[in-house]
DNA sequence: CGCAGAGTTGATACCAGTCAACAAAAGTGG
DNA sequence: CCACTTTTGTTGACTGGTATCAACTCTGCG
């Protein structure tokens, strides 16, 4: 069709100026001459498939990528072979940023469903953000972001239980949809079970069973990858672990 | 705040270029001139005391850290009020990053013995940063070697067994301590068992097995906190956990 | 129609969390 | 310096949550 080639085209061609994510972007907060040089370096790649990676394991560092659509899972693979899911980035979130330490990737970036990406080449986001104050801040700001993102997941494997942990994981998984103007109560889960287990630290069977009981309990409807949150109150409660944190502190009152 | 600056001159004086860590720092890989721009912005300050706390939750973003000695916990305080241990940090490995994202802090560092700290005010680090090509590239790669050590501590909480993380963790404190010059075989542990344990997302008394087997089975000579790792090999085996790994290769091959 | 992939559900075993008692070390005050 | 308390670490017994193995359903696809 050509209407759907022109249509990519202008995607292709699309600048930050007109990136609905813009200001969650690296664009954030800077003016409008700055925002030109930024856009002169960066690439739009064709689609990525699902599947496809975007740097593997030992690449050098080239560039940073943030995708516009779609979604990916950076994967680290131990000595002994297996995988660990250790991010998951959805649109406007940057990724890369694992080989800023060594100049090499410490892991790969996986595309969970077609996907467009921009690039970002790394020397000249330096070279350029070295001149731009404010696009060196914001450059900053968002790595931080990333590293809050470690964090709160990191928050999610340690020492709670399965339906706490995916609870945790839907509502962060919400937020953020919210965050980049998408419905937060109702979505399409970008990843397998198997994706979200290896995410979680938990068996692909528990993330199945905890699906199940959330949705035995009225807080979620489940169809496959369609979720809706039916208890926002209800999630958030059962994420910050009140019912069995409680009973310590009465204890002690 | 007057008699605390006049009160260690010794320690203000000590500069960048005198420091064993220059390598592995904020220095690391520039020039003289510049490293003499940097050493203007960094402020020495006086001993901190064992559970003093550089920042704290909400604070907002005023400067990083570098330890000169000593070690740090950083803990996460969720909202029901536990504590999460998200970083151990020895000397030369920056801390207070979590604050770029919102410019307030996410988490509390905590001194975990008597340390002395260098205090880099983060505006006028990015000032200099923007000027300095090669100082911004060290900073964006000492960010990046953080991010890598949450990732590594990542790997310590998924799906590991007790032992294992026990070992991941005893392997890579070895580790770090190489980096900095420190023996690698036999070390004082910088933390209680309560706050490895937190770190491992164990319960303490799980920790407190975990070095009791290990004893037993010849890695390692356990004294309190003393440390002394017998049996480097076996330890490597444990934290790549290849006895319960390898059956899964063997049957491919 | 059969097949492969993804997801659900059941039965069982085991690792680690919890409660509890004890031991050792480190402060505290006389 | 010694008795006391407090903190820190060790070990035991028991229970429960989750991994594991396994059977089954459902969907889409060639």
């Amino acid at each position: 069709m050509t209407e759907a080639q022109t249509f990519d085209l202008a995607s292709i061609r699309s600048s930050c100026v007109h990136c609905s994510l813009r200001q969650l972007c690296l664009p954030a907060g800077i003016g409008a001459e700055e925002l030109r040089q930024l856009d002169d370096i960066v690439r739009r790649r064709r689609p990525i498939a699902q599947n496809e990676r975007l740097y593997r394991l030992g690449d050098p560092l080239t560039a940073v990528y943030v995708a516009r659509d779609g979604a990916f899972k950076t994967v680290a693979i131990s000595e002994s072979g297996e995988e660990q899911i250790v991010g998951l980035h959805l649109p406007g979130e940057l990724m890369g940023l694992d080989a800023l330490g060594a100049g090499v990737h410490r892991c790969e970036a996986v595309a969970l469903a077609t996907a467009n990406v921009c690039e970002v080449p790394f020397e000249r986001l330096s070279e350029v953000a070295a001149q731009l104050p404010s696009l060196q801040q914001q450059l900053l700001r968002v790595i931080g972001q990333s590293v809050g993102r470690d964090h709160d997941h990191l928050g999610m494997l340690v020492r709670r239980q399965a339906v706490e942990r995916i609870a945790l994981f839907l509502h962060g998984l919400a937020e953020r949809y919210r965050n980049i103007g998408q419905p937060a109560l109702e979505f399409r889960l970008p990843m397998s079970r198997d994706d979200i287990a290896h995410y979680l630290g938990l068996a692909l069977e528990t993330v199945s069973r905890g699906f199940s009981k959330l949705q035995d309990d009225g807080v979620i409807a489940v169809l496959g990858r369609q979720i809706e949150i039916r208890d926002s109150a209800e999630l958030d409660r059962l994420a910050h672990g009140v019912e069995h944190e409680e009973p310590r502190n009465r204890s002690r009152a």
